[in-house]
DNA sequence: AAAATACATTGACAAGTATCTATGTATCGG
DNA sequence: CCGATACATAGATACTTGTCAATGTATTTT
C-alpha cells in the first residue's frame, strides 16, 4: 500500500460521519437503510458518504436486490492499520519499545 | 481519544505531502528549512501544511532562536494508533484474529 | 399495474483547502 | 546596524467538500 492509497484512505476516515459508519460496519455488514436511520444526514448524503468509502478501498459494497449491503475490506484495513503502525515506530521517547525502527 | 480528534487528525494525515511529512519526523526531530529540502513545495506552503498537523496535535512545534522544531508527539499517535486498531477489531472474515471484538 | 422502498444522480451553495506571490517579523552573523 | 535566514501572515485563486431539495431508476410489494 502506498502513500497514495493511505492518504485516500484518510480523507476517508476525515469525517466523523463516515468514521461513525466504519465503526458500525466493523461489527458485521449492514445496508444503507439501517445506516441511515442512525444518522440526522439525508440519503443523498449518505449515498455521498459511502461512495467516498467504496471508492477509497475501505469499504466492499454488494447488491441484492434492491438494497445495497455493505461491509469493511478487511485487507484493506489490515494494510491501513499495518501502514499506520510502521508510521510512527521510531518514536524513541515512548515507554512501551516495540521492536521496530528498521 | 473521540471520534471528532480522530477525525481531524485523519484529515491531516489526508494529504501525501503532510504523510511524508509525519514520516520524516517519525525518524526524529526536524526543523522546518530541512523538511523544506525535501520537497517541491514554497515555504508558505510548507507552513500552512506544519500548522494543520500541530493542530490536529499530531505533531509538537518547539521554537529555538529562529528555527522550530518539529516532531511528532508519540502519546497522541499512540492513542489514534490504538482508534484505529480497535475500530476494525471485528473482522471475523480475517486470519489473524488477534482477540478482540468487545 | 400501481404504490412503496432503496438508492443514485443532478444541481446548487456555503465553506474549506492547497497553492502561490508578496510582505512582515524575529533572530543570527558580521 | 545590516544583510541574511527562518518562519508567519495576508490576499488571491482554483478546486474540493458536505449538505440539501428535487428528481430519476431499479426492485419489491400489493
Amino acid at each position: 500500500m502506498n502513500k497514495m492509497d493511505v492518504a485516500l484512505i484518510c480523507k476517508a476516515l476525515s469525517d466523523s460521519n463516515r468514521l461513525e459508519i466504519v465503526q458500525m460496519l466493523s461489527e458485521g455488514e449492514k445496508c444503507g437503510c439501517k445506516l441511515l436511520e442512525r444518522f440526522e444526514i439525508t440519503q443523498p448524503t449518505l449515498s455521498h458518504h459511502m461512495k467516498t468509502l467504496v471508492e477509497s478501498g475501505m469499504v466492499n459494497d454488494r447488491k441484492e436486490g434492491k438494497w445495497h449491503y455493505y461491509s469493511l475490506n478487511t485487507e484493506m484495513f489490515s494494510e491501513f492499520k499495518k501502514y499506520i503502525e510502521d508510521l510512527g515506530c521510531c518514536d524513541d521517547g515512548n515507554a512501551d519499545k516495540t521492536g521496530c525502527c528498521k
